[in-house]
DNA sequence: CGGTTTCGATTGAGAGTTCAACTAGGGGGT
DNA sequence: ACCCCCTAGTTGAACTCTCAATCGAAACCG
């Protein structure tokens, strides 16, 4: 607090600007997308996702909170959205009376099946169209030094070591 | 839409992923930093900034809305808040009579001046430090690229040649 | 064991955003 | 003038997210 501001250079103000300004544009073309043509807003969609990889295509509300770098209060307040909507269920956890498990149900996968080519095909023309391979990896290694400041234990998906089963956004739901 | 869907292979899904986790990462640290020290959200900082840039620290309610690529509907309800912050006033245009002004008070413009440092301190600690010059140099590129396609008109600011005045968000509010 | 603390999850209020009306003023064209 | 349409901006409802408060269940401890 007692040093002077560092403040950013016309380069950096420059780059920061354009990025945030891409940044917005690019997460509110993907909700339009799949707000007009499958009824979920992004963060939706991405819980879906996570399920649907996950082991019985459930898992714990915390877990899952984690996973998506999400508060449980907001966490909770999607699923009783994504339950009306008869995408997910919830059930009691049998080894812990606290707990409850979200569970992708049979009409939450087909919504996500269905979904799913209209926002690949949205995030591979917006962005991957317009790089070339090597920006495409150098996005990739800003991202993760970004995320290892914001995120230094790892718990976020995509900061560390590519997880196990991690497939998923980009990657037809499995059958 | 009779195309087979293009799915992202291993390496472009790594690459959204940790793409995707890091930029709402950091956009809510962003938030938060701001909405703690400054009590405002980060996109009505984006609001001051722009009108503290503009001749007359004013602007048509219609231009600030392009400006941050956000609706009128929203700039409205943000100038209402502000208005009722003391931040910003409205004023009639006087070349046309639908027209209104918004115009930031000296209030407004102290606000932001007590807010800017705490927020360039999280860019530069956030996002800066964590690059090399040459990876902030392929992040602006890579930014251009994308909005250039997301803004093709390129209204957006970051797009297209630096602005005139562009200054903005990392540097010290004028005096 | 009882008592306190921590944990998992939900709830409700408040704030911001979106979308679809809606009001009112400008600008032709005839 | 008149009519039609377009533009500038606002409004209210519905929805999502955040924050603080709450509650029952586990874990810990003397």
């Amino acid at each position: 607090m007692s040093e002077a501001t560092r403040w950013l250079d016309g380069r950096e103000q420059d780059v920061w600007r354009t990025y945030i300004t891409m940044s917005s544009a690019l997460t509110d073309a993907l909700d339009r997308q799949l707000q007009g043509d499958s009824k979920m807003p992004y963060t939706y969609y991405e819980i879906l996702v996570v399920l649907s990889e996950a082991p019985e295509r459930s898992l714990r509300m915390s877990e899952l909170a984690g996973l998506r770098g999400s508060s449980r209060s907001r966490l909770s307040h999607a699923v009783s959205r994504l339950e009306e909507a008869g995408w997910v269920v919830r059930r009691e956890c049998p080894t812990d009376k606290r707990g409850q498990v979200a569970v992708l149900t049979d009409t939450g996968f087909d919504a996500l099946r269905a979904a799913a080519p209209g926002h690949v095909t949205a995030v591979r023309e917006t962005l991957f169209d317009q790089l070339t391979a090597e920006q495409v990896d150098a996005l990739g290694q800003i991202s993760a030094a970004v995320l290892r400041k914001l995120d230094p234990e790892g718990t976020l998906p995509g900061n560390r070591e590519p997880a196990p089963g991690a497939g998923a956004c980009g990657q037809p739901p499995d059958v």
